[in-house]
DNA sequence: GCCGACAAGATTGTTGACAATTTTGTCGGC
DNA sequence: GCCGACAAAATTGTCAACAATCTTGTCGGC
């Protein structure tokens, strides 16, 4: 079904390729922190041999996604509140910058794609899916940081969104929080339309503290007590 | 000589161990950029098995500090200088940021000593070693990002600086280079004594950026014609 | 002397089997 | 019914041997 059926003749997939399905499935919240990745089925379902499957995940360790434990394998790491507060203020500050040198450097042609794609969001956000807008916002952040070239933050903060991926979908797009998103962009692209680099990294920055205001009132009321 | 020899008794060294060890050779250039790392002199220099010396060149390589090529094996990965504006682009976020926060909200104690480390490096620069210098200066980053308590970030920019650590001590550490830094560092604790948040962010990147244009000039005076 | 073909050596990739440990299931005592 | 001890199963850790590939050295032709 879901599997990793490379339809590739002779080989299996790679440790790379694996990695890369176990991070998609974790991202669609097909794994769930703290779960259990047991190396047999890893096999079966990818494909892969148990030694690509070992050092597919000796990789994903190495980026904190998973935790391997002596004799107990790996597990899903789950991020805590407090991790998810450093994480977004480390976005805040890469894509905050990404703001800056885009509202500096880019062309008129890279910001009325910009406009495009938000306004493309607006109307998303009664008429459209979770899905697409999720799709479109995606494509908004990265073509912010991809216009300065900065392989090296886009990969960054890819990583730092892997570990709440599946938290957007599931309750984040939606209701006044797409609302607020848009009226989000709105404020950095007027920035960026006028040249404005310091207003346009202020409101990345508010853009994002937003997101993760949200995000913790949603735990907040999920753990009152806690 | 410089081999990891474990004197644990029963156990060799563990994946995350060698791959420290590996990164440790790497940061004081013992191991320099396009070098392979051939797996079985890492076994006699670790005392490690073959797959646990396996395991932690992946680590690395999903850290992308070393490279594997199939069935050519580990080399350690160079930086184009492309790349290293990049890596610090995202450090002049991450610690300007930081250094904002810590302006905010660091307590007087935390301040003070922030400027007893600024006054030893200055010290340093006449008397001192590079060696001493450069723990200090090290030092003096890290209880800025750690005042907040975001270790994310703390563990973001220690991995970007790893492939130009050793660039810093064989040529960074020197001369006027050495003074423009003390100078920049006053000018960061000018402005978090103050409490000014916004002025101690700008120049913790205008003093990260001060450090890749030295970089820069130096590589450009390297290989003048390109 | 230079160049390509070939062989020998070195190095990495892969597999399978076995050991160590944890987890699960069962049974008896209370 | 609950709890501990014990055994069986499941799972991971480790190793050694072999296959595949790259690298190096050598030889012959020109």
């Amino acid at each position: 079904m879901d599997e990793l059926a490379k339809a590739l003749p002779g080989k299996g997939p790679t440790a790379v390729e694996i990695a890369d399905w176990i991070r998609s499935q974790i991202r669609a919240a097909r794994l769930v922190p703290g779960q259990r990745l047991i190396e047999v089925d890893l096999i079966r379902q990818t494909g892969g041999s148990r030694f690509k499957v070992r050092e597919a995940l000796q990789r994903l360790a190495a980026e904190d996604l998973v935790e391997i434990e002596e004799f107990r394998g790996a597990s899903v790491r789950g991020a805590s509140m407090e991790e998810v507060r450093q994480l977004y203020r480390a976005r805040a500050a890469l894509e905050g910058i990404c703001a800056g040198d885009f509202a500096r450097l880019a062309t008129p042609e890279e910001k009325q794609r910009l406009r495009e794609i938000a306004e493309e969001m607006e109307d998303c956000v009664e008429g459209g899916t979770r899905e697409r807008f999720g799709a479109l916002n995606a494509q908004w952040h990265t073509l912010i940081m991809r216009v300065t070239g900065n392989e090296v933050i886009e990969t960054l903060v890819k990583r730092l969104n892997t570990p709440v991926h599946h938290l957007l979908f599931e309750t984040f797009y939606r209701g006044d929080r797409l609302r607020e998103a848009v009226a989000d962009h709105r404020l950095i692209l007027d920035a960026i339309l006028a040249g404005d680099a310091p207003r346009a990294e202020a409101a990345m920055r508010q853009h994002i503290e937003n997101g993760h205001r949200f995000l913790s009132s949603l735990d907040a009321a999920m753990h009152p007590a806690g």
